[in-house]
DNA sequence: AGGAATACTTACCAATCGGTACATTATTGT
DNA sequence: ACAATAATGTACCGATTGGTAAGTATTCCT
């Protein structure tokens, strides 16, 4: 198992054609909008520039690609998440992840929404790997926002009667509603609408003015 | 047009050896779980206990079909949100709304979530016409409240400074994140706790205790 | 220059997709 | 009894699905 993940060039044989990194890009464009299953294989090929064999060869399978455009999202478009963690205080943490979800999910250069919500949301039994590994990617985002939130509430910052996982909870219901509002069409600006109204009622400490 | 909207029973000829309602809610249930795209036709006769022709000839097409399910699906399981909208202050209206969802989404006698979320959130072209008519349903339901929570503002239920807009985009993403959450896992209990957490916060008139 | 190794192109595969033609069976009206 | 009508079961349709075999092209190493 190489230790970045990625097979590494190989020193013989003819170079590959394509930019592996452009390509998962332009393929998770494709999984964006359509979803797992919606996305077919020659969608893939044509937005990727390269053929079947290409994909396979470089990427194993559809199932594999997926998995490999999830990752890139959750260090490109959707890396608002774990960094708004590391805020000071919880009042902080959800506003940076609200605010930075309501700018992604609704950017225009993207597809509207979070493929993690969408991507296989409701599905075929052939898709229930992919199905289960964003619920984990999901429910990992939530545990650890609830652990954040332990501390906060340890440090002060929540009060005493603050229930972390409960509101954990609920952030996560919101983020994942805005991503269902924004593949109905909400913009920028309603986005952080919602955002701004679960922000005004955080039971946290408010940083001062 | 017929009166009702179904083809009356004829009067000559083989009778249906099937119950429609039946089978529409057989049907249901499958889109319920796999959407729209992901519930094959074999998937759907299964459950229907009929064949393609018996399908085809009953309810038209694949897409029909589901469209007549999501007219099914408002008017039984998913029935809490509009009757929520008569109760008398802002403040029930949500919190039937909220507990409703919890309820129906986490439903063990049901697919978890919200078929009008889930059905066909991210797909291929060829479901177009009915990821836009789910669409369109969400917004239908976001426009309802918008209009009851005018009318809450202006009855002073709500305070002056008070955005129905923006309070009824806030709780259809809830709503809809719920359903996410449901289709994740997520039992009654969790999901209550998320709408108490919005209960507790909303700016409306609280009940008498 | 000549392997060895890898990627690309074309053409194909079985399985499944939504949808239907056709013959058969069951019912009503006369 | 007999036509008219409608639902059923079987068997099929072309198109598309994810995936691959095989031949060709391009590179590195000796």
């Amino acid at each position: 198992m190489s230790a970045t993940g990625v097979t590494p060039a190989p020193t013989v044989g003819r170079p590959r054609a394509f930019d592996m990194e452009k390509a998962l890009q332009k393929a998770l464009e494709v999984f964006w909008r359509k979803g797992y299953e919606g996305a077919s294989l020659p969608d893939l090929c044509e937005a990727m520039g390269i053929n079947k064999p290409s994909l396979y060869a470089a990427f194993g399978n559809k199932e594999q690609l997926f998995l490999k455009t999830i990752e890139l999202y959750e260090n490109r478009p959707c890396a608002f998440f774990y960094p708004a963690l590391e805020r000071a205080t919880s009042y902080e943490v959800v506003q940076h992840m609200l605010c930075g979800a309501a700018s992604t999910n609704a950017d225009p250069d993207n597809p509207p929404g979070c493929v993690i919500v969408q991507g296989a949301l409701a599905c075929s039994e052939s898709a229930t790997f992919v199905k289960e590994a964003l619920i984990a990617k999901r429910r990992a985002g939530e545990v650890a926002l609830c652990t954040r939130l332990e501390q906060a509430k340890a440090e002060g910052d929540l009060p005493a009667h603050a229930e972390p996982a409960a509101l954990a909870r609920y952030i996560l219901a919101v983020l994942q509603g805005m991503a269902v509002q924004a593949t109905s069409g909400a913009n920028c600006v309603e986005l952080k609408q919602v955002a701004e109204t679960v922000i005004a009622a955080w039971p946290g400490k408010k940083p001062e003015l």
